[in-house]
DNA sequence: ATGAAAGCGCTAACAA
DNA sequence: TTGTTAGCGCTTTCAT
């Protein structure tokens, strides 16, 4: 900038005028400066003026891994809202690893941006209250914080899995099972919990061998499934807790010679041609509420943390509504 | 940092020293300052930082769309790499549009991005020659640069496609339709070529209505389809030439009397369950690929810009198997 | 082992 | 309309 002032025969202010588009600049000055700034390739350095300006332009968001088809349209919708803030999005995967998300969200910090989209690992967030008392606008979504009051994005996995088991149970299944990730995470158990409730609300008793809760990976959903549908009391019918443990049931289901029903949580590309009955949340509405409650906070709107709660739907494909004793 | 300082009563020096694990500092005053840092909060400010030593630690991203599940994986490979050096990714979405390109990249140099990883959606890249000189290194993937000489990692499209169209060939097909993605996508007419080239090979003639290059909204590749399986001269099979397309394709041709055999370029979740040949491409390797080249640049290995390609590989499933004639 | 001073490239405040 | 000065928070250089 030093350089093109120099070039031009004007002030440094000047040319930070012309860059910035402000005022107070004659046609002809304005002219000189640009031409100047154009032979020496200038661009204006952001890193300077961050420092000055003490904003950024900026936010970031942790979530579990990019490349799950979850977190990509959650991601791309949050981007938009920051488009259209004008500012730029860093993210980073924390591998659902809650030392890896604490260490990204405070790397994230260090950098200033302006405000921070969480999707937790972990459930202890105290470490960010010093962040955000500091003036780092957070927002939480897909599952709430723990241990501090912060806002909060969700779907309603409660009311999702319950009325998605209750869908079973209306077809006429009364030994269902469930199968979700580690307890530890929130959805999870509030899946269970919809699990339990839509069977105590028909009276239905829940073997311990119905419940499969831990690692999603794909031996152990598999494992989990085969022991379901073939022990002493099989099932008819099973609740995948979430996208990956669908995914995994399906494939573990294929080769089974009774037609075992399946509602799942999350909905999938290609959902509709495999005729699979999920319960559906808007990825993309999660991350834009989230993104949209974050510029408010930065816009200066301070109201007390909230969490919202956006619905799911339920949509009846084919899979769901197979009536118990079907074979292939 | 200086309110560190005084509370340590130590010169700034030592605190930078203690914070960035410099050596020179006694036991003693290395335990003050830090007491001083925990009691006040201190975080260090990284965009002083980066002011002062004139690198980032931050790589930018521009890919068309994140939502994508091809871009996801690519994404996620990027963010490994860049983590393991110790650097945080930007990202953001081209939507396909050239003068957003254009605009983020620009955004990411004036942030002083460390190096770049570009999807193009445009076809000329001149407008970052003066980054790349002024020291941005700068890595193409999936399609390469125009006009400009840069290093780019390319997936085998002309190989792909025409391995895809020669096994639908070799299946017994004669009529092949192919639907492909706008002209001026470096991969949509590689992936054209490699399909004509398969049908020279078998020196099969192409009638030009077996042949749609356009949009790959669903409605237009319904519409083109539609008229490629009820022409004068039906075609048995088809090449999808993308992941989108496969999916609208295999939606649209669902409830057609004749089975239509099909090949899709790219692999898709579920694919398996569904039965559909694809040509499926690494896209956490082509993202890896290219950042590793990226970071071998930014260590200061500075050889002339090359471009790799990375195979593909075909994975018979069942629906580029089907013979033509065959009905449901 | 420790610190003082200069300066990275920009913008805010003020002056001319 | 234009320019000057100070300083954002850190690191680098050179003294001590």
């Amino acid at each position: 900038m030093k350089d093109v002032a120099a070039r031009a025969g004007v002030g440094l202010k000047t040319v930070s005028r012309v860059v910035n588009g402000e005022p107070g600049v004659t046609v002809e000055t304005e002219r000189r400066v640009q031409e100047a700034i154009d032979s020496l390739g200038f661009r204006r350095n952001d890193s300077a003026r961050v420092l000055r300006k003490g904003r950024t332009a900026s936010i970031g968001l942790v979530l579990e891994d990019l490349a799950d088809p979850f977190y990509g349209p959650l991601s791309r919708a949050v981007e938009e809202v920051a488009r259209a803030h004008g500012a730029l999005l860093i993210n980073g995967s924390s591998a659902e690893d809650p030392e890896r998300e604490q260490e990204l969200a405070l790397a994230l910090c260090a950098r200033r941006v302006d405000g921070l989209i969480v999707i937790p690992a972990g459930d202890d967030h105290r470490y960010l209250e010093p962040e955000i008392k500091a003036g780092v606008a957070t927002v939480f979504v897909d599952r709430p914080a723990g241990r501090i009051d912060a806002d909060a994005v969700l779907s309603d996995s409660f009311g999702g899995s319950r009325a998605g088991v209750a869908h079973l149970i209306a077809h006429g299944h009364r030994r269902i099972g469930f199968i979700g990730d580690q307890p530890r995470i929130h959805t999870a158990t509030e899946r269970l919990r919809g699990y339990r409730t839509a069977m105590e609300d028909a009276e239905l008793p829940v073997a311990p061998s119905w419940v499969a809760l831990g690692s999603t990976a794909p031996e152990a959903v598999r494992d989990a499934v085969v022991d379901m549908v073939a022990g002493p009391e099989p099932v008819t019918a099973l609740f995948a807790g979430n996208n990956r443990v669908t995914v995994t049931a399906l494939r573990a289901l294929a080769d089974h010679q009774q037609r075992i029903a399946l509602v799942g949580f999350d909905d999938l590309e290609l959902a509709d041609l495999l005729h699979i009955t999920v319960i559906a949340q808007d990825a993309a509405a999660l991350g834009r509420t989230a993104a949209e409650r974050l510029f408010r906070r930065l816009d200066g709107i301070d109201d007390r943390p909230a969490q919202v709660t956006l619905k799911t739907t339920l949509i009846p494909r084919g899979s769901g509504e197979i009536p118990p004793g079907t074979i292939h």
